[in-house]
DNA sequence: ATTTCTATTGTCCGGTGTACAACAACGTCG
DNA sequence: CGACGTTGTTGTACACCGGACAATAGAAAT
């Protein structure tokens, strides 16, 4: 019998938690996150989350490192360089779109991690592919993560908080004697596409490079 | 007597209340920002709070609509686009280093304050100077406001975490064979100069403007 | 002097992360 | 086959949190 309700409930283990905490953040957000509740959809007393995990602190981190390791850069391995730092950057703004709720945490993450290191490592490739010298590298680099982390961080904001809708009415409301130019842009914000302008930002960026 | 007392602590008041959080954020964190002690502080029972805020979340908000006030803009009245352009890069990345343990939430703010439309405005006159057409000036307006976010961004994350020199000891630990650009690099990341950089990445953002 | 309004106080509730001790089920070995 | 130590889970406890609500003190107005 105990056996039975054994069946029922698979034991815990770290993946099926980081996998439930997870599933937690992309539906309610990271810090509607709460050990107890956690513990009630495993269907298990709070405390014993932290046989496997030792703090919240640790649950986050580790599903940190989860989605950053589900981050497939294996398309930017071949091509010319300006296809394989445009798959980078894409493949950044995907895990954003993948999770967007955790996605500002994940950035905002203080350490580093092995996979972060790849995929600046492929970058640096493709940039010595290019021809510049290492002091252009290095900053290139910083530019082009700052750019796909910086856009792709405002795109899920947007897309988390009262929705666009809401912004583009706003739109109209601005004064148009202090916002002349922005409202002459008014109809192209509103008709903004973001998979374009994303790559176009890629595509201006590489046009710098190759130009200085 | 009393008058004494009232003397001791002057009123409270919506302003009063904002820079002590901004103080308590500043000094410790938006996470660590708990109503009872900035009642503390603030010599006042908690609930006093919010006689003038409505909810904990009116705070922050507050706070981030303060520090956006604050952004100077000015210097980007004048000057050559590419120099105005600068201008509000700096602006941002400036609000970064004042607060930087506010600045992720602010970022990461969903709904877009006047302040915020500005410098955009400031963004899209500066680029119409630079003769781009309509379609290109709301791409590279999202271009660089990202960037500038984006690397700000990673700047005070570096710089509350674990700090830096634990980075680079990290940078000599990556295995060789794996990341052999990053290792060739080493020397040039470890001398990072980030005020050096931002710039590089905004002149690189520039040329490729021109270039297209 | 009495009323009215404003600012502050107190009390209360449900929820949080997690430390610590107890306990049940299980594999291993005598 | 039976005792034991390990592993996984339960249960209790504590100090903290945000915030709703009613009650009150003090000043201003009449």
């Amino acid at each position: 019998m105990r056996r039975a309700k054994h069946r029922e409930r698979p034991p815990l283990s770290r993946e099926l938690i980081l996998a439930a905490v997870l599933r937690a953040i992309d539906d309610e957000g990271v810090e509607a996150l709460s050990v107890r509740r956690l513990a009630g959809d495993l269907g298990v007393f709070p405390t014993a989350l932290y046989y496997y995990l030792p703090s919240k602190d640790a649950m986050l981190r580790g599903v940190v490192e989860l989605v950053l390791d589900e981050m497939d850069l294996s398309l930017a391995a071949h091509g010319d360089w300006r296809e394989r730092v445009r798959s980078l950057c894409h493949a950044l703004r995907r895990v954003g779109h993948a999770h967007p709720r955790l996605f500002p945490y994940l950035i905002a993450y203080p350490e580093i991690t092995l996979q972060e290191y790849r995929l600046y490592e492929g970058l640096y490739r493709a940039l010595e592919e290019a021809g510049l010298d290492a002091a252009r590298i290095v900053h290139a680099g910083n530019l082009i993560f700052a750019y796909a982390s910086g856009f792709t961080l405002a795109e899920v904001n947007a897309a988390i908080g009262p929705s666009t809708p809401a912004e583009i009415d706003e739109l109209g409301t601005l004064p148009v004697e202090e916002f002349p130019a922005t409202h002459r842009l008014a109809g192209r914000l509103r008709a903004l596409d973001l998979d374009h302008s994303f790559g176009a930002g890629i595509d201006t960026i590489i046009a710098g490079l190759t130009a200085g």
